[in-house]
DNA sequence: AGACATCGGTGATTGAGATCACACAGCAGT
DNA sequence: ACTGCTGTGTGATCTCAATCACCGATGTCT
């Protein structure tokens, strides 16, 4: 939780180029009223239900995105990377966050009170155009979510859909259908609805098949096409 | 498809109340560019992965909101109502319709092209914020329906949820709990992912649990506390 | 080291719901 | 009347994944 100095933090809405899309005296505006923080794993942003307070900018890391169960079970909605703007419905709304952010690792976050939010909105269209991006976004990636989740009943079908989005999501670096695996098998099935078993159980089958291979917390595809087509099953 | 006259449309703008909350020039303004069309049931607004074209606002009638699989099956998001806005993810991210709009019973929807839609967002921020407003309201809704498919096995856990809130939309008129029943079994099938014959079950189970009763086309719900008692199961 | 926690792997059992296959009611149109 | 068509009601069967129970592997504290 160790305050970064402030050439640094400014160097990070750059970096990211969060603000891309702004005319500069905006951007410039924006960043005068944001506050950066870093948080360690495991803090929370904002839980579901809470009253809302302001939007989070993730500058770097990883942050959870889940809704919970009255029996303690859990649903992961997403997992928000640097350049996501997080709370923008609860905030615009003003109504709660209908989600719960947990920080997944060392991430550096900038938060934005509300009121700042709505003055600056109602001030620059540009500025409000661009929270209403970020937004249909985050709605966007919902529905695929929904998609994934709820049109396909077989569990390997889900696990195949989310293992070809990370792949969509990830660039395509050096040796294509690599990727670090940063998600426990339990955080897998609170991804698509199953247990940490069957989740378990469907990688020793995807293995066995020759659709994935692990070493260690790296994963391969090696055939993405017959990942595929398992889908539309 | 009988078109109305330009009286009749003004005055459905002013009786839903649709820019309550924008200054009036504002408002006068989006009139100017909206184009009010009546359409029968069945008539398609637009269809999932469409090229965006625009927004359409919900002055009159039902809409029905949904995804399909590949497979043919289906689920549906939700019942827009008069007042809601739909297609705004897609016109302001200039991304495809991430569903289908189908007209549920004969309605009156305005149109509004995503240039204009832009051009105004940019030049009023109060717009931009109303545009924002709607859209994060859709995205809360969705996180609901996401909560209640996912955080409750049991089928009829989803269907209690479903019917519980329908009655928190439906205005408490004359006699509370009762309300008329619009869709088909399939239907409501899709809008909990299950198949219509669980639904027609499970309804059967309802009434002998005196929980509901239907007649004709009216559901009746005699003990909302008793159908609560079903849910956090 | 040892103790403790988290994560991954596997078998056996079980139940909820999908699916298939009918039957029947209501309602439109000819 | 008779024919379709759409929506509802019910039984029989079967499959997939939840659940319980246990074990081994790997960390990581003190």
């Amino acid at each position: 939780m160790t305050t970064q100095p402030t050439k640094n933090r400014s160097s990070l809405w750059a970096e990211e180029n969060v603000f891309r899309d702004l005319p500069p005296a905006v951007a410039r505006e924006l960043e005068a009223v944001a506050i950066t923080n870093s948080y360690p794993s495991g803090a929370v942003l904002f839980a579901e239900a809470q009253t809302t307070r302001g939007i989070f900018v993730v500058l770097r890391g990883r942050v959870k995105l889940s809704v919970c169960a009255s029996d303690g079970r859990t649903l992961i909605l997403r997992i928000a990377q640097a350049g996501e703007v997080l709370g923008v419905a609860a905030a615009v709304s003003g109504r709660e966050y209908e989600a719960t952010a947990e920080i997944q690792e060392p991430s550096e976050i900038a938060f934005m009170r509300q009121s700042d939010v709505l003055r600056l909105m109602r001030l620059h269209g540009e500025f409000a155009l661009w929270v209403t991006q970020q937004l249909s976004q985050n709605y966007s990636s919902t529905c695929r979510e929904i998609r994934n989740l709820m049109l396909s009943d077989s569990a390997s079908e889900k696990l195949a859909r989310l293992l070809v989005g990370w792949l969509d999501q990830n660039p395509e670096s050096k040796h294509p259908g690599q990727m670090k695996l940063a998600l426990t098998h339990e955080e897998i099935g609170q991804m698509i609805g199953t247990s940490r078993e069957t989740v378990t159980r469907i990688f020793a089958g995807f293995k066995k098949q020759h659709l994935i291979q692990v070493n260690g917390s790296t994963l391969v595809i090696p055939n993405r096409v017959a990942l595929e087509s398992l889908i539309t099953a």
